[in-house]
DNA sequence: AATATTTTTTAGTCAAGACTAAAAATTTAT
DNA sequence: ATAAATTTTTAGTCTTGACTAAAAAATATT
């Protein structure tokens, strides 16, 4: 069955918020990522839920089904992927791109996508560190730490980034924080839990615990 | 002035039927290449006049504003990069690519289509042999002849399509008339003006008149 | 010039996807 | 257990871009 890019962009929404919580996703949740009125997410809930795309009963929140589920993550698929074409082939910065792959992801073309995953050797991760479906739906598993949770001297590399709002992204870049530096955290200050940390080997950066708990980061 | 793809596609049409006529477009015309009912045409041209982009007068047909063309050859200069793209980087043959880019093309990013032109090192042409716009919107003067002009025994090379049908280059490709192939017209058939074509120095090849009107060449 | 045919426009509908305002259900606080 | 606050749904509208059927204008034919 066809979709809008509307019914995609609810799918993938309701994916996202699925993936922090096993409750039912709220209307108001939505709304407020779709960046519409919870009036207008009601209506399109039943639309959803009509063509067996989600579950859904009034006042009890939503699901997906598995075959919502295989139709968010073919977007999450192309979405990431080609965020990974934009900053390696077209050289944009990791900021960049968001905006553009919202649109590329709607594009329907299972041959493109796939020859565009082969194109560029089968990437497991997007620029932000996000896991890539592949083309049966699969996420790899990367079992990435937060740099909030890491103790003190302790090695690490940052894998990457549990939000990427542009400024965020810009703020890490500006700090030398991209992906695949070594980190190593030398202090953390008990007070408000802000940590200093050295960047490959060299001088450390100060930062706040909400933007280590945004990072993420596997031992080294 | 935002443009949705529905405008897009009809400045796109009105361009495309300009090419080969000085007249106004009529309805009709665009009716049939937007695959819709004359009465659509009509409410869109009302729309399109007024925002500018076409100057229409009822009864009277349509044409394209300075600044509606402007429009027209970025989707047109988007459609043929990503064609472009789709043969020379993902591995498409020429008859597969069309649909895809006819999706590409209202992707809007300029620094997205700037940075795909130089990636795919400025192409002054597309798969089809059909004229990039610069990001200027200036088209390359190309100055090709159509195949059912030339005369007996002249060498030339094939440059490109006037039509560009999947079942029309499927048939090309079948007898081997791909972009940059030596063609010499060995006889020309005076009952119907079906040719013999000699490709690349090997046996010639009879093809109908209908089809060397559609194969564009330079002389060699 | 009058009539027939074709083209184009108008009038009225429809579906998708948004909105606001008001009503109903649920949750939280007293 | 009520009352208050919050969340969600319903009801009614709007815009975009399609459609059909009918009317009007333009063009072609006799
Ligand atoms: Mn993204
Ligand atoms: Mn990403
Ligand atoms: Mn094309
Ligand atoms: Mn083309």
């Amino acid at each position: 069955m066809a979709t809008s890019f509307a019914e995609e962009n609810y799918l993938k929404i309701i994916y996202r918020l699925s993936e922090s919580t096993l409750e039912d996703i709220s209307t108001n949740a939505v709304a407020e990522l779709t960046q519409t009125k919870a009036a207008s997410v009601t209506d399109m809930l039943r639309k959803l839920a009509e063509k067996g795309w989600v579950n859904y009963q009034k006042y009890q929140g939503v699901r997906l089904t598995e075959e919502g589920e295989k139709i968010a993550l073919s977007i999450v698929r192309k979405h990431r992927l080609w965020e990974v074409f934009l900053v390696e082939k077209m050289g944009f910065n990791w900021d960049e791109v968001h905006e553009i792959a919202e649109q590329l992801e709607h594009i329907e073309s299972e041959a493109l996508i796939n020859k565009l995953d082969e194109f560029l050797d089968f990437p497991k991760t997007d620029p932000h560190g996000d896991p890539i479906p592949n083309k049966e739906g699969i996420l790899p598993e990367l079992g990435y730490m937060h740099l909030s949770d890491l103790k003190e001297n302790k090695a690490c590399v940052l894998m990457g980034v549990a939000k990427d709002s542009a400024v965020f992204l810009q703020l890490l870049t500006r700090l030398h924080l991209s992906l695949g530096a070594k980190l190593i955290v030398k202090e953390i200050n008990p007070f408000d839990r802000s940590i200093s940390v050295s960047i490959n080997e060299s001088g450390p950066v100060f930062i706040s615990h909400e933007v280590a708990k945004n990072i993420l980061i596997k031992m080294a």
